[in-house]
DNA sequence: AGCACGCCGACT
DNA sequence: GTCGGCGTGCTC
C-alpha cells in the first residue's frame, strides 16, 4: 500500500506518514484529513512514497480527500523553501496558506425570495410594505426583506405560501466575474508601448523573468503592467495573475481601474476582508477560477493553481515586510515564487529600493524606464528651504518662505498639502517645573500629546491616559507642556496664519477606516479643502488635480535614528509626497524644510537626481557589507521581566556558532523594547552575501534550550533598526 | 497547536 | 485528603 507524507499546519518537527486505504485516490498535493492525536486534521500530501516506505510500520489511514485541485508541486516547494529561508516551521508557513480553509468546502447556501408578480390573496399593510421592499431590493433573504420593510419575517413566509414570493436556494459565495483582456486599454505613449511590448513578449514566451518598471510618479506604470496582465489572460485561459499592493493602497480607486480595463473587478485579498469574502477568494483561487487576484503581502501565500504573472506595485514600500510570526519580505519571496512557478514577475516603483536597483544593474532584473509623464502634467520643482538661514518663529514650524507660498496658493484658489510624519499635537510632553519627560511606565517611549482627544498616547505600545492636570513627578499644577510639532499643532499654526482657509488633518487618528479616508480624499478632490495637513498616509496614490503646493514641514525627522534605510526611505517618501503636486494641468512645486540642506538625500531630491542619491547610498552599503552586499538577520528574545531576558540573552550569545565572516552584535534592546508586557532584546547577525544565513540561524536556534516563559523569533532581512 | 500525563501548593 | 497550577512530551 502506498504511503502519503502529510504536512499539517502545525509546528510539528516533520511531515507524518499515513497509509492510503484501498479505493481512495490520493494524488500528490491533495488536501486531505487524517487522524492526528485526538482529532482528524486538515493537511496536504507533500508526496506519495512507494509501498516499501510503509512496510513494517503501523500507519493510520488517510480519511478524506477534498474535492479541490491538488496543490501544485511548485507551491509545495515554495512552502518548504519559504520555511527554510525564514527559519520557521513548514507547518507555520502552511498555516498562512490555509488561512481561509473554509473555502475547501462548498459554498454555504441561503434562501432568497423573488417576486412572482402574482397578487397575494389578501393584501395587508405589512404585506404591501414587504412587496415594495422586494420590488426595490431584488432577491433577498427573508431576514433582509423583513428588516427593510420593518415587518416580521413571518410575513415573508405568508407571502411565499400565497404564491406572491418564490423561494430559491442560492450559494452565498459566488464566483468572480471573468476578466476580459480585449477591452480597449489606455492609449500608450511610445515609451509605454515599448515597455509593454517587452513585458508581453516575456509573458508570451513563458518562463521565469523579472522586470523592474522604473517610472516616475504619474508615468503610467499601471497601464503598462495592465498590458502584461491582458497578455497573460489571453495567452492561457487558466493563467492566474497576482497583483500585490501595499495594504494602504488597496482602495476602491485601484479596483475601479481594473474594472474599467478588464470589465470585472479582481478577487481581493487583504486583512480587512470579511470571513465570507476571504473564504470566497480562497476557494476561487484554489480552483483556478479567480484569474486576477489583487492583494496585500499575504496574497503571495495563496495556493494558486496556475500562477503565471506577479506584479508588485510600489515594490519599495516598507509594508511588504511582515514583521511578526513568519517574517518575510513579500517582494523577495515573490521573486522566488515566480522562479518556482516559471512565471514572470514585475516590480514597479517610482523610487525603487536600492536592493532592486542593484539587481537591475547586475542584470538579474530587466529594467524598463518610463521617464515622461503623459499629457501636460510634470513633476514639481523641488526647493530646499534652509531652516538655519530663515527659521520659523519660536515654537512655530513653518518658515516665512513656506508661509508666503501657502498664501499665494490660497489666493490663486489652489490647494496646499503639508506633510509631517507625526501624529497628534506634540511628540513629547515635559514638565516646565521639574523637567520630567512623560513616558509610558516601564519604557523609554515618550508620550505624545493629542489635543483633539485631550489624551497622552504612546504610539509604540498604545498606552494612553487623559492629560494630567499636575505633573506626575513633582506635582506642579499646569506645568505640562507639549514640545515639538505634530499635525494638530501645525494645523493650529495654519489656522492663525490663514483664518479664512479651510483646513483638515489627515492622519490615522482622523481617518480610521476606508469610509473616513474616502471622505477626506473626496473633499480634497472636490476642492472643499484649502490646506490638508497629513502624516505619511497622504503619500500614497491619491491624485488631487488642484494641488499645486506641497510643503514638507520637517524633512529631517526621518533621517534620525541610525536606521540602515533611513536615508533611502526619506528620499522615497519625500519624492512621493512631492509627486502629489501638479498631477493635472497645473505645474506644482514642493518646498522641503530642512536643517541639513547638504545631506545627500536632500540634495538629490532638490536636483531630481535619484540615481545620484542611490549611488552614494550604494557605496556606503558596499563599504559596510550591508544589504544587498551582505546579509542580515535578527534574533529577538522576549520574557516577562527585563532581568530574565537579559540573563537568557547572555546564555544565548554564548551558544552562537562560529561561522566564516559572520558577526553577531548584541544583545541590545529590540526596536519595540516592551511589547504586550514582554521585554525584548535583539541580536543582529551580519554575514557575507554568499553565506547561507538562514542555515546559520537554524543551527543556532536548534541548540537553544530556553526557559518556558522566554520566547525567541528570527527575523531574516530585518527592516526596523530603531 | 492541542492534549494527556505528571508532579507540587491551597482548598472543601 | 483532592482540585488544579503549568512543565514535558507526543502526535505518523
Amino acid at each position: 500500500m502506498p504511503v502519503a507524507r502529510i504536512l499539517f499546519p502545525l509546528p510539528l518537527p516533520e511531515p507524518f506518514d499515513y497509509a492510503i486505504p484501498e479505493g481512495l485516490a490520493v494524488p500528490e498535493g491533495a488536501y486531505v484529513t487524517a487522524p492526528l492525536g485526538k482529532y482528524e486534521r486538515l493537511g496536504i500530501v507533500l508526496e506519495i512514497l512507494p509501498d516499501s516506505a510503509g512496510e513494517g510500520r503501523k500507519l493510520k489511514d488517510v480519511v478524506h480527500v477534498y474535492d479541490a485541485p491538488p496543490m501544485s508541486r511548485s507551491m509545495r516547494d515554495f512552502i518548504l523553501w519559504a520555511a527554510k529561508y525564514t527559519v520557521s516551521h513548514p507547518g507555520h508557513v502552511l498555516g498562512m496558506v490555509l488561512r481561509a480553509r473554509a473555502g475547501l468546502g462548498p459554498s454555504p447556501t441561503e434562501t432568497v425570495y423573488h417576486l412572482t408578480g402574482q397578487e397575494p390573496s389578501r393584501l395587508t399593510e405589512a404585506r404591501s410594505r414587504l412587496l415594495a421592499a422586494a420590488e426595490e431590493l431584488g432577491p433577498q433573504t427573508a431576514t433582509a426583506l423583513a428588516a427593510a420593510a420593518e415587518v416580521s419575517s413571518g410575513v415573508v413566509k405568508g407571502l411565499a405560501e400565497t404564491g406572491a414570493l418564490r423561494a430559491e436556494v442560492v450559494e452565498t459565495d459566488l464566483p468572480y466575474a471573468e476578466p476580459s483582456p480585449d477591452l480597449p486599454g489606455a492609449v500608450l505613449t511610445v515609451e509605454q508601448a515599448e515597455a509593454a511590448e517587452e513585458l508581453t513578449a516575456a509573458v508570451a514566451s513563458g518562463g521565469f523573468h523579472t522586470f523592474l518598471i522604473d517610472g516616475v510618479t504619474g508615468s503610467g506604470k499601471t497601464e503598462v503592467y495592465f498590458e502584461a496582465i491582458a497578455e497573460a489572460l489571453r495567452r492561457d485561459p487558466e493563467a492566474q495573475i497576482l497583483v500585490l499592493l501595499p495594504e494602504i493602497a488597496l482602495t476602491q480607486a485601484i479596483l475601479s481601474r481594473f474594472e474599467a480595463r478588464f470589465g470585472a473587478a479582481p478577487a481581493p485579498w487583504h486583512s480587512g476582508l470579511s470571513d465570507k469574502d476571504r473564504r470566497r477568494t480562497w476557494r476561487e483561487v484554489v480552483h483556478g477560477r479567480a484569474r486576477i487576484v489583487i492583494g496585500a503581502r499575504s496574497a503571495l501565500f495563496l495556493p494558486y493553481r496556475r500562477l503565471k504573472l506577479i506584479i508588485i506595485d510600489e515594490e519599495h514600500d516598507g509594508s511588504y515586510k511582515q514583521e511578526d510570526g513568519v517574517t518575510y519580505h513579500a517582494r523577495d519571496m515573490a521573486v522566488m515564487r515566480a522562479k518556482l512557478e516559471e512565471a514572470v514577475v514585475v516590480l514597479a516603483s517610482a523610487t525603487p529600493a536600492l536592493e532592486t536597483m542593484v539587481n537591475a544593474e547586475l542584470g538579474r532584473y530587466t529594467r524598463l524606464q518610463l521617464a515622461a509623464r503623459p499629457g501636460a502634467s510634470r513633476l514639481p520643482d523641488v526647493e530646499l528651504v534652509d531652516l538655519r538661514r530663515a527659521p520659523p518663529e519660536r515654537n512655530h514650524w513653518l518658515s516665512p518662505h513656506l508661509i508666503q507660498a501657502m498664501q499665494e496658493t490660497l489666493e490663486a484658489g489652489e490647494q496646499t498639502l503639508l506633510f509631517l510624519n507625526r501624529r497628534g499635537y506634540a511628540p513629547l510632553v515635559i514638565c516646565k517645573s521639574c523637567g520630567e519627560r512623560l513616558k509610558t511606565p516601564g519604557t523609554e517611549n515618550w508620550l505624545t500629546e493629542h489635543r483633539y482627544t485631550g489624551r497622552l498616547v504612546c504610539h509604540v505600545t498604545g498606552y494612553s491616559i487623559p492629560k494630567p492636570k499636575t505633573c506626575p513627578h513633582c506635582g506642579a499644577a499646569d506645568s505640562l507642556m507639549g514640545v515639538g510639532p505634530g499635525v494638530e499643532r501645525v494645523a493650529e499654526e495654519v489656522r492663525v496664519l490663514m483664518p479664512e482657509a479651510r483646513i483638515e488633518i489627515f492622519s490615522s487618528d482622523t481617518a480610521q477606516g476606508g469610509e473616513a479616508t474616502r471622505g477626506i480624499v473626496d473633499r480634497m478632490e472636490q476642492g472643499e479643502i484649502d490646506v490638508l495637513i497629513g502624516t505619511q498616509i497622504v503619500a500614497k496614490g491619491h491624485n488631487f488635480p488642484n494641488l499645486t503646493l506641497v510643503g514638507v514641514v520637517d524633512a529631517d525627522s526621518g533621517m534620525k535614528g541610525g536606521d540602515l534605510r533611513a536615508g533611502e526611505r526619506t528620499y522615497q517618501l519625500l519624492s512621493q509626497v512631492a509627486g502629489r503636486a501638479g498631477r493635472a494641468e497645473r505645474p506644482g512645486r514642493a518646498l522641503v524644510q530642512t536643517y541639513a540642506p547638504d545631506n545627500p538625500a536632500m540634495l538629490a531630491l532638490a536636483d531630481n537626481n535619484r540615481d545620484g542619491f542611490l549611488q552614494i547610498e550604494r557605496d556606503v552599503r558596499a563599504e559596510l557589507g550591508l544589504p544587498p552586499f551582505g546579509r542580515l538577520a535578527a534574533m529577538i528574545l522576549s520574557a516577562p521581566s527585563a532581568e530574565m531576558v537579559d540573563q537568557v540573552a547572555q546564555d544565548v550569545i554564548s551558544q552562537a556558532p562560529n561561522g566564516e565572516g559572520i558577526e553577531v552584535f548584541g544583545p541590545a534592546p529590540a526596536p519595540i523594547t516592551v511589547l504586550r508586557g514582554r521585554h525584548r532584546r535583539r541580536f543582529l547577525v551580519k554575514a557575507p552575501r554568499n553565506v547561507d544565513l538562514s542555515a546559520y540561524m537554524a543551527v543556532w536556534t536548534a541548540r537553544l534550550k530556553l526557559p518556558n516563559p522566554v520566547r525567541m523569533s528570527v527575523d531574516i532581512d530585518p527592516y526596523s533598526f530603531l
